[in-house]
DNA sequence: CTAGATTTGTTCCAAATGGAACAGTATTGA
DNA sequence: TCAATACTGTTCCATTTGGAACAAATCTAG
């Protein structure tokens, strides 16, 4: 007899769930992305609202701090805060906009490029552990799929 | 003319970031998951953590916190609080582990199970909003891939 | 033209969160 | 046998988080 206590089957929740797609997106979400928030605020010295207007300004020329909170559906004065320590430690600039007073371009600097490359190297790996078990076909199945997908939840109403 | 202020594309980053199955499916299950925790909380009254141990239990005979904890890949602590609450409300009950003194299983009681069944519908309705823009084809497809990696990404050292 | 409505970014505050240390129990191995 | 080690669940505490209210700027309708 080797195993006296049998594990319990974590997995078995995956097609019982009531939301079983849903349920795994999140779960294989999660099992990229969550533990890299913890290296990112460890390695790095970034929360996870700081990473993301990191991430999004090194896609985009300019955003406002409304862009990116609409873009990562969080709340306005977590980018807010996000902005101040970024501007403080340099990774990105902030020039008002001479058109409307409200608001202010925000622009990542080389440091913020820079940093941003060193935390997709993290997140690159991440993802070739999880995806990586697929075959090329399926991948680029996948891959049509979700880009469906991701369009699809960004046409919905918030 | 009718719009001077042109829309930024928020989807340009989908495909333009280094790891765009990760993003995709991390943005879809945001989609999905995220803006229902926001209802569970106003409605009933129940926080992540508080909703991660209803659902866990409500798709397994019995759990210690220490499962559950590993299931939902969520810190010891918030489990704990979670099944004090939950405890108090009545949505689950705690046995003491005869074999173990350490230990005690939870069970989810009917009106956790009521709980759970209403808030599981919350989530249906959204699961299907996302992902029935896929045909039967595409979705069932969708389903084998999302099946393998979650099985994998289980697999995965935390 | 202008009063009301809307938008952006901010501050304040209460709540949620997670790491670390801890006590009690169980297991291991010399 | 029993000391060292590991595990479970808990408390403590510092940090993160997000809703609400706000000021300032802009837009809208009459």
């Amino acid at each position: 007899m080797t195993n006296l206590k049998p594990a319990i089957d974590f997995t078995h929740i995956f097609d019982a769930v009531e939301f079983p797609d849903a349920y795994k997106t999140s779960y294989v979400a999660n099992a990229v992305v969550t533990p890299t928030y913890e290296d990112i605020r460890r390695d790095f010295n970034l929360v996870r609202s700081e990473y993301h207007l990191l991430l999004c300004l090194a896609h985009y020329e300019e955003l406002t701090a409304q862009d990116v909170a609409r873009m990562t559906r969080r709340p306005r004065n977590s980018i807010s805060r996000a902005v101040h320590r970024m501007l403080e430690h340099h990774f990105l600039e902030r020039v008002p906009d001479p058109t409307d007073g409200r608001q202010a371009k925000l622009k990542i600097t080389k440091a913020g490029l820079k940093l941003h490359a060193e935390i997709s190297a993290y997140l690159v790996k991440r993802e070739a552990e999880i995806f990586d078990i697929l075959d090329k076909s399926e991948r680029v199945q996948l891959q049509m799929l979700l880009g469906k997908l991701a369009q699809h939840a960004a046409e919905l109403e918030r």
